[in-house]
This record gives structure tokens, C-alpha cells and sequence, in this order.
DNA sequence: GTGAAAGCGCTAACAG
DNA sequence: CTGTTAGCGCTTTCAC
């Protein structure tokens, strides 16, 4: 597996270096004639231009890093398909980059610049960059979450909290809980806009969201489960419940079934996502699109890397609500 | 962001780029004075070596490629997360690959070389190389599947098979359906080994898997619901159906509750994972634990990046039954 | 349309 | 312990 260098196919086609260059990468100025030559050589020899030595000479990576907060949620996986398709129709590689601990998402955040060693760009997901400042070599997009300085493409949080509250005020329900996520979370500001849509639908009907009957889930769905258990060992329980994700809901319906409640007879239970199974199991749901985020996140970046310059931009992704049979009248 | 090069160190601390070389990178050889005046001369320029001029000059490239056939499974997503703590533990970047038709998947499978241009070496997810021939200087490890050629790391499935049937056997199901994987499985050979584990222990008892009990769902929660109604359709249903994974399994129980049947008492259902949602949601199953796959895949490559060179070592996860509340006496 | 030559930024002997 | 000196393989002016 040594490997074959632009020098060899040269030779092999008695042509310079040069021209072999301008031939594989299908530059103008080869004749025809030529081309054929040094295609025919290239592939006879087998050659793979080195990478490193392309970027190193072109003066570019053609690498891009994804820095995640977790890799093994749905959403996360969403997200780096998204991107990671569309990357790879420009030919760029995608390096995948964990956070899990707060120190290295603390780094990250406020010094991107660290990675940009390592590649072309950057793209965030839920994570938004604190003290680093744009810099038009080195762009960065957000998914996931809003950001002023840079790109960045995510979805309206509030709204999506928002119909959910309604539906269920709709329903009748005035007494619900919230299952939220991580209390530690501290670069999202995810659970707090949902929340405050939440809150926002029910003082439309002049209710407000109590203290306790928020609990935190950890986005999980044994996090889920715990918590409705929380929930329901309350004085008053609640009879609609809002989880801010389709695990943690899917846990909360484990744990009302498992305290013989009937769903959604007993109590009402709201998710968030619209993962694959909570079709499957009947989820009333907010449903969001991470691939789709993350797809336009990395054309964002793309443009960029083309040379598109100008202000930040950003994106939307839809959420709507998706009534299934998890919910119903009180 | 122009880069900072080596020689604005080296000047600035007053040492050749060598050592500035060897300090940043924490080699012997370097005075603990010199190393100090380096580093703090590096931190105020914010120096970062380039990549790929380190990779080019040093002739690796500090990248290994996984290639895997989907991203957006649990499983994948477990396995990633297993290799990529390893992986950046010892300071070496992930690149993830998707391979997602079987063009792209027949390519790798017959030339893996084909990477090895862009990496140091690379994890393959559920794909074993055809016409490959190992080579001691790009490492392949295999997760997931067995290679006589390559280190490999997998779990039994025929074990994984024959417990659930066992199981199910024990309880005195004798009609026992199947939901396999997908149909086109040309490269890995789970869904027939997981099979033949359950044939084994049906044939204990003398019975055989009718060749019409066995339906493919395609490893997804839409495709195990949709699989189940068929089961449930033909003319004798079974009372134990076996789902090669969990996603399909809960699928399945979905299925089965909205034609009226309770679970686990009009029929039984097992499992393959045992991911989060299960435990949840009273599934048993039979568990596995790809990030640890993962996990032992990178280290073996790691071994072989440092030079462990030998015959083909093979490495083996568990599984075993968890029993919930989905399976039951017939 | 093609070639010669100068690097890209860093590492790795080899001296000293 | 530190500096000198070749390259790594490719791209890119700039001549021809």
C-alpha cells in the first residue's frame, strides 16, 4: 500500500507533474488528448492524490468538524445525517467531535478557534460560541440554537412549546406538568423556551405553571420515567403532562401505566420530537426535523466556504404539532 | 485567522523550529526551561500546527474513517459513541463515513485501500471486506460481524438467537414468529445468524420456524408494526413473535395492542438490544452493548497503530436475556 | 497547452 | 539538549 505519487503517473504518461495535477482534478488548459493520457495513467497506477498533501499545498482542510454535545440520541444522530449528506456530495469530510463533559464544551464555546486548527469549518450543535468572535476564514454555523454573531439555523422553541400548551388547554387541561430536560444545561437555551411557550399558552387561559409540578428528565427516557413518578407521588397531580422530549414522554407513559392509569383516559401525555417510535406508539407529539436542520446547516457553511460573505444568517425548521392518541379531552 | 506558523514561534522563543517541534508535542529531549519558554511563546501567538502539514511530514494522518451503513440508528449511534471515546482518548480524530446505498457499500467492502488514503486506518460497522488483502500498514478492524482476515469484534448471534428462542420454548410457545432485518442484507449476516440461533432452540423441542412466521421489518419501529400486522394476518398467528431488534419489537407490540391483544398474555414478545426505551417500556429482550463493540474495536486499532502486528485477533460481546414483562406462559 | 520551480508548514534524521 | 537540513506530495505562479 505504498503509495503511488503524482511523480510516477507523470512519468507514466510523459507529461510533468504539473499537468497531471490539472488533469485528475479536471482543470481546464489539458487537451483532450492529454487528459486521456494521464487519466489512463492515474487509474493503470492506481492513484489517490494524498490528501494532506492537497490541503497542505492548497492551503485548505477540506475537512469539517462537527462538535456534538452527546452522540447517541436521536436527535444528535438526526442532525449528523443531515449533515453529513449534504457534505459529502461537496466532497468534504466530516469529523465528528464530542463534547460530553461541560469543561471541553466550555473550551469549545469559547475559544472555536481551537478547532479550527483541525478543520475548514465548524458546525455547533446546540452549543453557541460565547466570546469567540466571527472570522470570515473560519466559518461556524449553529444548529440547533440561535446566534447572533454566526450562522446559525434552528427551530422556534417557544412556538413549539406553545402548541403544545394549547393543545392541551384546548383539551380542558389546566393542572399540567412539565417534564424538563437537564438541569445543568446551562449552552441551550432549549428547555427554557420551550418552557416559556408552555407557559405562554397556559396564562392564555389564566393559568399558570406551578413550581412543583416541574421536574427535570434528563432528556432520557428512564429520566422520563423517573420523573412522571415524581409527578404523580405529588399531592395533586397533574392531568396532562408536557415532556420536552419523545424519550422522557415515552418513559412518563411507561411510568402512568405502571401506577394504573390509563393513557389518555388518567392523564394526557405531550412529547417532543416525533421520533420514529413515538409513531409507533402513539405519541401525541411537537414534531421537529433535526436532519433537516442539520442539512441546512452545512449547506449554510458550504456557501461560506464558496466565499459568500455578509451578515449571519438564519434558518427555521418547522415544528408542528402531531395529535396521536396519547392526549384527550379531560 | 492567517496561520501561525513554526518558525513565529521558534523566532519568538529564540529556539530552532525542531524544538519548537518537539516541545508542543510533549517529546524528551527538550529542557524543561526550553519547553517552558516554547509553550508560553506558542500560547501568546495562539499557535496551532497545521494538520495537515503535520500529517503530510510525518506520513500518518491522525484520522481513522468508520464506515457505517446508516447513522441514524440507535445501534450505530451506540458504536460511534464506543469508538470515538477511545478514539480521542488517544488524540485521534474520528471521520465518519455513511454508506448508505449498497454501490457505495460494495465499493468498500471490495477495496478498503480506498480509504486508506485518507486515513490511518478504519473501523467498519457491520461490513466485512470481500477481496481485500490485509495490509500491517492500514489497520482494519471489523465491528459487529466476523472477518477471518481482520480483527473483528462481535457478539455471538446465533447465542443471541437461541436465548430468546429458549426462552420463549421455555415458556411454552411452540408457534413462534419471526421479524427479521431487511431483505437485501447482502453484507452482514445477522439477520441469518440470529435466525438459525432460534431454529436451534425451536428444533429442541421439534419444531421448526414455518417458512411463513418469518416477516421483515427493515430494523425500524414502522417496519416491525407493519411486519406484525402481517403475522397477525395469516391464517394461525403465532404466540410468541421474536423481533431482531428492539426498534422493531416495539413496533410490534404497537401492532399487536391496537388489534386488541394484551402483551405479554395474547402474545409474547422478545427483543434484540436492549436499548433505553426498553427497559422503559417492559420489553424483554436480549441485550447487547455495541458502544462497548465500539469501544474494543478502537482498541485493537490502536494496538495495531502502534505497531502489535500478528494473526487476526477476535474479540466477543456478550449477550444475554433480559426478562421483562413483554414474554409470558402460553 | 505545458513545464519548471518554488513553496505549503511541519517532522525526522543527522550532526554537533 | 538543540540546530540544520532534507524532504512529505501536491498546487500554483510564471515562463515557454
Amino acid at each position: 500500500m505504498r503509495r503511488v505519487t503524482i511523480d510516477e503517473v507523470a512519468e507514466r504518461a510523459g507529461v510533468s507533474v504539473a499537468t497531471v495535477s490539472r488533469a485528475v482534478r479536471g482543470l481546464p488548459n489539458v487537451s483532450p488528448a492529454t487528459r486521456k493520457r494521464v487519466l489512463q495513467a492515474a487509474g493503470e497506477l492506481k492513484y489517490r492524490p494524498d490528501p494532506n498533501a492537497s490541503r497542505l499545498a492548497a492551503g485548505k482542510s477540506g475537512v469539517v468538524i462537527m462538535a456534538v454535545p452527546t452522540i447517541s440520541s436521536w436527535y444528535t444522530a438526526q442532525a449528523m445525517a443531515g449533515v453529513e449528506a449534504v457534505l459529502q456530495g461537496a466532497g468534504i469530510e466530516l469529523s465528528v467531535t464530542l463534547l460530553s463533559d461541560s469543561s471541553s464544551r466550555d473550551r469549545v464555546v469559547s475559544e472555536p478557534g481551537l478547532l479550527a486548527s483541525r478543520a475548514d469549518a465548524l458546525v455547533l450543535l446546540d452549543l453557541v460560541p460565547t466570546t469567540f468572535e466571527p472570522d470570515s476564514r473560519f466559518p461556524v454555523v449553529v444548529v440547533g440554537d440561535h446566534s447572533d454573531a454566526f450562522d446559525s439555523v434552528s427551530i422556534d422553541n417557544v412556538h413549539g412549546g406553545r402548541i403544545a400548551g394549547e393543545h392541551l388547554v384546548g383539551l380542558g387541561h389546566s393542572r399540567v406538568g412539565l417534564i424538563a430536560g437537564a438541569e445543568e444545561d446551562k449552552f441551550t437555551a432549549v428547555t427554557m423556551l420551550r418552557t416559556r411557550g408552555l407557559e405562554e399558552a397556559l396564562a392564555g387561559v389564566g393559568v399558570s405553571l406551578e413550581e412543583n409540578a416541574v421536574v427535570f428528565g434528563h432528556y432520557s427516557g428512564l429520566g422520563g420515567y423517573e420523573a412522571m413518578n415524581e409527578l404523580l407521588a405529588r399531592p395533586n397531580p397533574p392531568t396532562a403532562v408536557f415532556a420536552l422530549s419523545d424519550d422522557m414522554a415515552l418513559g412518563a407513559i411507561r411510568a402512568a401505566t405502571e401506577a394504573g392509569m390509563s393513557i389518555p383516559h388518567d392523564v394526557s401525555i405531550v412529547g417532543f420530537d416525533d421520533h420514529e417510535l413515538s409513531f409507533v406508539l402513539g405519541l401525541t407529539t411537537v414534531a421537529q426535523d433535526p436532519a433537516g436542520l442539520g442539512a441546512a446547516g452545512a449547506q449554510m457553511l458550504l456557501d461560506r466556504l464558496e466565499g459568500h460573505s455578509g451578515a449571519p444568517r438564519e434558518a427555521h425548521g418547522e415544528v408542528r404539532l402531531i395529535e396521536r392518541s396519547s392526549t384527550a379531552r379531560i
